[in-house]
DNA sequence: TTATTATGTTAGGCAGCCTAACAAAATTTT
DNA sequence: AAAATTTTGTTAGGCTGCCTAACATAATAA
């Protein structure tokens, strides 16, 4: 009742009740007992075409709010919430230089950022119940063993607030959280998100949950094996440097004849002058294409998920998608590829949904901190 | 509660109870209620180190029975069991000649040896509730699209008798129920099986059910991206030819050195001269072992399983387990590999957990026939 | 004004499960 | 052999969560 209350925002009794397949009487206990709890208060009226008006009802003060943030290479995204996902406040900061792990830097300016955001806080938006991190990282469930992974150099240098739970979760699941919560596939309770970029990665829903794995390693195609061919050997973590925007340019710039005009600065570059017309930029960014197409048919021989959103500087630009469509296509089996609507905000948009998620949990006791 | 019985087979009221975590007066009602139905009936009693004996029960005559098949490419198996597993018959056919493909030759088999079973039926075993088939081919669910696939050539020559339910899978992801249910895996809810012999595939459980994929292709790894490098495009199934046992015996005879004694004659031959010591066969086998472990690293980059279990022809021999879990641990995450301790009874063992649960579904009335 | 429709409340009931207490049947202790 | 202990099973009574039925309330349509 209180999960659906926080999932859908603003709702009457007859709209829950319908989700729910519960009777009215049942509702109104419901309600009046989260009222009791302040976890839902009335907050206006909602007239239909014909009948009485129906109260409408949001999660209430004791719901509180969580704050999400997107601790990534170049930039900190952060996003204050109520836990029905009512954007209260927002920041981003610029870090001074990329970053190409997890590190100290990122996690300073996470804790600056923090506070900052700490400072805005008002009475009326309630408890903090959380405060969830997408990383640039592997992270690894409760379960898991973290030591081996990067994730825990996010508190290097950032102490969270006493007594309050902190989610923390790939940046790439979190981007395909957000395709499915806030984008392009909220139609599919299955589906990949392929992130392709500086470097490469993936996010795999099914059923709508997030397929995480054993070591938080699901969906880590930057170790798929690569090369892989008749005589030769693949190499640990080869593919993220054969496919990421670095190599790519390299290879582009190696390959750019002398005749033409000087060769693209970087990827961003490349597409435009792609999308322009460009012969040689075009062949360039049609056989990324390709690549990434086969990636792809990869992804659909192992988990067949029907649907694959593509993301990340490079894989978010429309120029890619037929190609890859065509590529997927015809090495494996029918799949429908998407472009990703979300742009930057993706992942600091799926980290708010679980955090807000983990928050709802905590309050029903269903989860520990 | 009968679904439990189902699964666990001949149980005590109080063994019942602490699975369920249910009271001593609610278990009575609910056995009574279903000795009522026929559903469940007392089959003994069990004395403890102390105290009064208990009853034993077990589904009842009501409960009935299910047809198991494999229509494998070379051999016909299959087996009648009681809805809670328990052998009640069994046969093996071995086909005329081996079936690249599901075709009329499996088909026209199947329907012998179902026909042969149904003749051999005891009253005693109470109604056929479903009949499993596990095929060489994809299978999609219910919502599907079955023409796409070759699934339906198993009913050109069989008509399945009429009202009884059938449940189809592909032989892979039933040898993957089989390792959880009956095999190595039984201390895994989530695992990927990887078949490997003269085709390729593999099926992933993940939280103990069956991941199928939109067209029932998940685990189909006979369309991996392949070749995949730098300057080479991948050809749609290369990696089977690749991988299966054909190829990789083209390639041993052809490379087998003219000094010494002639080459091994399949597969088979060249594991067993490899297990007795001569140094080629070793060789070839090694590398063979590593490209496993390449495919098994893929997969673990993708779902992160946790554990890997070795199968097929030749994947189920041991010699392989040490090179493909140490490249399949170089290339990417954490795995544990084991190898399949079934046989050839995998399949059909799979096919028979697959086609109680559906049998325990319909008599719940859970799902549709 | 009256009819219709949607929302919300009150009253009463049923299903599913529980605990407490007791009865029955086995063992171990006295 | 009798008593105490342990486990299984039954009986009685009650609680929780949900339901339906009927009614009250408040809006629009006729």
């Amino acid at each position: 009742m209180f999960r659906l209350l926080a999932a859908r925002g603003a709702s009457t009794r007859p709209q829950l009740g319908e989700v729910l397949g519960l009777s009215r009487p049942t509702l109104s206990a419901a309600i009046a007992e989260l009222e009791d709890a302040g976890l839902a208060s009335k907050v206006g009226e909602l007239q239909g075409a014909l009948g009485r008006k129906a109260s409408v009802y949001r999660p209430g003060l004791n719901a509180g709010h969580v704050i999400a943030v997107d601790a990534g290479s170049t930039h900190i995204r952060l996003r204050v919430s109520s836990i029905d996902r009512r954007l209260l406040h927002s920041r981003i900061y610029r870090l001074p230089s990329s970053q190409f792990f997890l590190g100290e830097e990122i996690s300073r300016a996470v804790a600056e950022e923090v506070a900052a955001a700490l400072a805005e806080a008002d009475p009326a938006w309630g408890p903090l119940q959380a405060i969830g991190i997408a990383l640039p990282a592997r992270v690894v469930g409760p379960q898991g063993d973290a030591k081996a992974t990067r994730q825990q150099a996010i508190f290097s240098c950032f102490e969270p607030p006493a007594d309050i739970p902190v989610v923390l979760e790939n940046n790439v699941n979190c981007a395909a959280v957000a395709e499915h919560s806030n984008g392009i596939a909220q139609d599919h309770e299955t589906f990949a998100y392929v992130q392709i970029g500086f470097k490469i990665g993936m996010g795999i829903m099914l059923a709508g949950k997030l397929l995480r794995g054993r070591n938080g390693a699901a969906g880590e195609i930057s170790h798929l094996a690569f090369p892989m061919a008749n005589g030769m050997r693949p190499i640990p973590g080869e593919i993220e440097h054969y496919m990421g925007t670095e190599a790519l340019m390299q290879r582009v710039v190696g390959e750019w004849p002398q005749s033409a005009s000087a060769p693209p600065t970087d990827a961003a570059d490349l597409m435009e002058r792609a999308a322009g017309g460009d012969a040689t930029a075009r062949a360039h960014v049609e056989r990324h294409a390709e690549d990434i197409g086969a990636i792809v048919a990869s992804c659909v021989s192992m988990v067949d998920p029907g649907l694959v959103v593509l993301g990340g500087g490079l894989g978010a630009n429309p120029l890619i998608l037929p190609t890859v469509h065509e590529v997927a296509n015809r090495l494996s089996y029918p799949v429908e590829v998407r472009t990703s609507s979300l742009g930057q905000d993706a992942t600091v948009l799926g980290i708010e949904k679980l955090a807000t998620e983990h928050a709802v949990n905590l309050i029903l006791g269903e989860a520990k901190p």
